[in-house]
RNA sequence: GCGAGGGUAGCCAAGCCAGGCCAACGGCGCCAGACUUAAGAUCUGGUCUUCAGUAGUUCAUGGGUUCGAAUCCCUUCCCUCGCACCA
């Protein structure tokens, strides 16, 4: 029998033993568990994150194998997308940053590197690298299901997904502003910029000012403050365009011009126009049909909204300064600032009010920025519409803006605008990122309030873990609308009614959980052959199955196979994929599957840290799993990750306390290995196998509940420490008796789904057949708990740690140990205040008792501190102790082993025979001590 | 800003939903002792203050409810996640 735990040399073997076990077929004989988690997108190594999103869903798949399920845990490889395209074009670029990436900190191959120019290289060497380190952590997945998601099979699976969809008209055709690289002619997301993660798109109001047989857009915001305009602004060092935009004539910067364009706006430019030419003319206000004055301003931006600017003077701090700024110099001084918003705490002109209070001296204080959106904040959520107001008079700025929008875009012929709110959004390939509304886009429509009212219903019928995650998801399912479910370019599967389009990656991943039931089996029929009809034989059971391309021997097997597993019991996913991907599956099942296949359960994770830090490739921060496999062993990486913190909550990679988990299971398989010969009986067996029943029992409950990390301290910590207090009470010189080879079969069930390798390798270390990852789970015999074993030892217990710790205090050389017995009235008393509803008014109670009444003070003063000792019990205890211990015959069976662990020699004392002071101080199960 | 979830002793982290089993599980770190030639590992004990096993003051903050609050309600401050063309 080998004495050291080498995890590097028990794994191999094991492996090779598991990787058939785990192929799970159909039996009708027992339940099906089907877990499943959302699958990788292989473009670099896993780290130890990573890990943990597939060591807990294995736990469990594990937990549940060992309670006779029929569990099914498949895996596979999303590689649609874009992402890799990128990574792909960069290695060919040489680009360093990426070749670093990939050389040094995922240490591929130099000449495999070489390779990666290639994007399905570099997706089919991951998913290679992710199954070889999913196998090594001891996974118990079916690895006959692996596919990835662009092999021809599984694009049918797709486009019979959305023959559905998009039969139910939820695939629609729409317009959508879009960061958009023109160099690169595709949209942009967040991770495809170099500068500008932050800036957002905004949504301008083009309001309309005559001029002449023109119209000048002003681009605004707060397009209620009409009211206010006392003048507009150009920029005289600006060359104006006049342009046919959709048929109607109107003054813009060539900017403007150029961004209409991309907006689905046809702009024909006619003539250029100097600013200086619009200065000190004027422009009828289509609202009031006042006319206002074009005045010079050098702030005005081209390249911002149209480039010409309405000036609210009394409500925008720029426009406020701007002006004073001229009519200091003596010009305009005929002009006033028109206040329309009354806004507590703000002056009259709320502009003037705010950049006076600020001592502001020019336009180019950098505090104007924020001066500005602390006034404009303030309007919104505060302010009121003044009576100068015509209709709209009275109402909140937000109503008010909302109104006026909605009646210049209807009626006075506005525009939306969008712009993005910086200048300097770059993408990657260093050209500028502008908005555009692309209008040939697929949508899928989870607006749609008939399917959002569908889905809402069937929330509450999926079981979610934990619990607080379920407002998160009726949040996301009402927050969710229309959703661009295409790309231009990518892997994947072509759009079926309109092939230029790719189904983008959050669209062709809502039900391939239902792909992987048949997905073995259905690689094997040429992709030509499965046309919808054949899908919907299998997962809907519609069909002629004696009229398809594929036999109907084999349509009935696909199908029974789908029936057997389906629908899935849990789906495991890390919590920011809720306001997705969690959610769409949601929408996806419904819009498909009938009633009785749609998801039963989710299991949400928390993020994982490294050092306290935040993981991320990019930065450099992370610990690839396969190293930490190989330094640790797979089972301290399993337990780590599972006893760290709950699967919901975020944990903290920190290689110094691996190692002590590494210690833990060495000294597991120590203990296992060292009670391999133990025979005989002792007196406290009993205790040890009714501890045992009560963990297996907890452990159980927790592991049904998802709480991997409080069910590992129930199976390793709690039966580590009941063993430490068996040891300690054994008779002198016995090593134990046979009764713990029961315990460490059972202890050995309870960890493997935790430490499978090291589990298995003990089981078969300690005579067992076959492979504990399939041996039954232990289960708590009733009959075995013994109540009156469990209370003697706690009696025990508490009063060895209660003499320890007065020897501790005293250091006085001491001999003996006296215990005072508390005397039968006390234990009258305890049993009257323990049965006490109120033990406040517990006195009363008491002295209702004429025998107790009779010891006076005495008794008054044991009441209270008996309500005290009780508070301090568990009611289990107390209800025990009322009903009566022998206290003194506990401590006479235990009385050598108090003096060999106190050194002391003990004598037992009923406190009713003795004078000593002392001896007052019993209590029931809290015997006074007297050490001299 | 909006939506969701959190803040517990030197650190990580249980407890909170179902208020008294709470000075508060467990781990790390630290201190002391045992073993050892020594170190490491391991084991034992300690680790808010005080103390013959008692008591006092603690669970982000400030209030409130209650005989009693880490736990329930409200204030404020701070942190994490999500906020959409995407893994």
């Amino acid at each position: 029998m080998a004495n050291t735990l080498v995890m590097s040399e028990i794994e191999p073997e094991i492996r090779a033993e598991w990787i058939p076990a785990f192929e799970s077929n159909p039996d009708e004989t027992k339940d099906k568990l089907y877990v499943n988690v959302a699958f990788p997108y292989p473009s670099g190594a896993m780290h130890v994150g990573h890990g943990r999103t597939y060591i807990i869903p294995d736990v469990v798949a594990r937990f549940w194998r060992m309670q006779g399920k029929q569990v099914l845990f498949p895996m596979a490889f999303h590689v649609t997308g874009a992402p890799v395209l990128g990574i792909a074009k960069r290695i060919a670029n040489k680009d360093e940053k990426t070749l670093k990436l990939y050389g040094e900190l995922y240490r591929v191959p130099k000449e495999t590197i070489a390779n990666f120019t290639d994007p399905i290289t570099i997706v089919n060497y991951f998913a290679d690298e992710y199954e070889r380190v999913m196998k090594q952590l001891g996974l118990s997945i079916d690895w006959r299901r692996r596919f990835t998601t662009i092999i021809p099979q599984y694009s049918k699976f797709i486009e019979w997904q959305y023959t559905h969809i998009y039969g139910q008209g939820k695939v629609q055709k729409g317009e959508y502003p879009v960061r958009y690289c023109p160099a690169c002619d595709q949209p942009v997301g967040d991770h495809d910029l170099l500068e500008g993660e932050s800036a957002e798109i905004m949504h301008f109001v083009f309001v309309m000012y005559q001029f002449g047989e023109y119209q000048i857009p002003c681009a605004t915001l707060r397009p209620e403050t009409i009211f206010g305009v006392t003048n507009l602004w150009a920029n005289p060092e600006t060359t104006y365009v006049k342009a046919e935009v959709d048929g109607q004539k109107w003054i813009i910067s060539s900017e403007a011009a150029e961004k209409l364009r991309m907006q689905k706006h046809t702009v024909v430019e006619l003539s250029t126009l100097h600013g200086t030419e619009l200065i000190d003319k004027t422009a009828k206000n289509p609202y009031t049909g006042a006319d206002v004055p074009i005045l010079p301003a050098s702030f005005v931006d081209p390249d911002m909204g149209s480039g010409l600017v309405m000036s609210v003077p009394a409500h925008a701090p720029f426009d406020y300064i701007a002006l004073r700024d001229l009519q200091e110099k003596g010009k305009y001084t005929d002009i006033k600032a028109i206040p329309l918003v009354t806004v507590p705490n703000y002056g009259t002109i709320p502009a003037q009010d705010i950049v006076e209070k600020n001592k502001i001296p020019n336009q180019e204080d950098p505090r104007m920025d924020d001066l500005t959106q602390e006034l404009y904040t303030a309007e919104f959520s505060k302010g009121k519409l003044n009576d100068n107001c015509g209709i709209h008079a009275g109402k909140s700025v937000r109503q008010a803006r909302e109104d006026v929008t909605r009646e210049f875009t209807d009626e006075r012929g506005s525009i939306i605008f969008h712009e993005m709110s910086q200048k300097r959004v770059i993408c990657r390939c260093g050209g500028r990122v502008y908005v555009k509304i692309l209008d040939d886009q697929w949508f899928l429509n989870y607006g749609d309030q008939a399917w959002k009212a569908q889905v809402h219903e069937q929330l509450p019928k999926v079981e979610l873990v934990p619990a607080e995650v379920r407002a998160e998801f009726e949040r996301t399912i009402d927050w969710l609308k229309e959703w661009p479910c295409s790309r231009r370019v990518g892997l994947g599967t072509h759009v079926p009614w309109d092939p230029k389009w790719l189904f983008e990656p959050l669209s062709d991943s809502t039900v391939y959980m239902a792909y992987y039931t048949i997905s073995y089996k259905i690689s094997k029929i040429p992709a030509e052959k499965l046309i919808p009809a054949v899908f919907d034989y299998i997962f809907l059971g519609i069909g002629d199955p004696t009229n398809m391309p594929v036999d109907e021997a084999t349509l009935h097997e696909l199908r029974s196979e789908f029936l057997y597993w389906y629908p899935y019991d849990y789906r495991f996913s890390a919590k920011d994929l809720i306001s997705n991907h969690l959610t769409f599956q949601l929408f996806h099942h419904k819009a498909i599957f009938p009633d009785n296949l749609q998801p039963k359960g989710m299991v949400v994770f928390g993020m994982g840290l490294l050092n306290g830090m935040k993981m991320s490739s990019s930065k450099g921060n992370v610990f690839l799993l396969e190293d930490a496999a190989n330094e640790f062993g797979a089972d301290t990486v399993r337990m780590f990750l599972v006893g760290s913190a709950e699967p919901w909550q975020d944990f903290d990679w920190r290689n110094e306390l691996v190692l002590s988990v590494k210690k833990q299971i060495e000294r597991m398989w120590q203990i296992v290995l060292d009670s391999s010969d133990a025979s005989g009986t002792t007196p406290i067996d009993a205790w040890l196998v009714s501890r045992m029943q009560q963990r297996i029992a907890a452990t159980t409950k927790c592991l049904c509940a998802f709480q991997t990390r409080q069910a590992l301290q129930e199976a390793y910590n709690g039966v580590v420490s009941d063993l430490a207090w068996y040891r300690r009470r054994l008779p002198e010189g016995s090593s134990g008796g046979a009764v713990q080879k029961e315990i460490m079969s059972e202890w050995i069930r309870l960890m493997a789904p935790v430490i499978p390798y090291t589990a298995e390798k003990l089981w078969k270390e300690t005579g067992h057949e076959g492979l504990v990852s399939f041996a039954a789970w232990p289960v708590a015999d009733e009959s075995k708990i013994n109540k009156s074993v469990e209370i003697s030892e706690s009696l025990i217990q508490r009063t060895v740690e209660d003499i320890q710790s007065i020897l501790k205090l005293v250091q006085i050389e001491a001999s003996n140990v006296t215990l005072f017995i508390a005397p039968q009235w006390k234990r009258h008393l305890f049993s009257i205040v323990a049965g006490a509803e109120d033990k406040r008014n517990v006195i009363k109670t008491v002295m209702a008792d004429e025998s107790l009444r009779a010891k006076g003070k005495e008794a008054t003063d044991a009441s209270l501190q008996t309500v005290k000792l009780i508070h301090s019990l568990s009611p289990e205890l107390v209800s025990a102790i009322a009903d009566g211990v022998d206290e003194e015959a506990i401590f006479k069976a235990a009385s050598a082993f108090i003096e060999k662990e106190c050194r002391l020699s003990v004598e037992i004392v009923s406190a009713e025979e003795s004078t000593h002071p002392k001896a007052k101080s019993a209590l029931p199960f809290k015997p006074a001590l007297v050490i001299e």
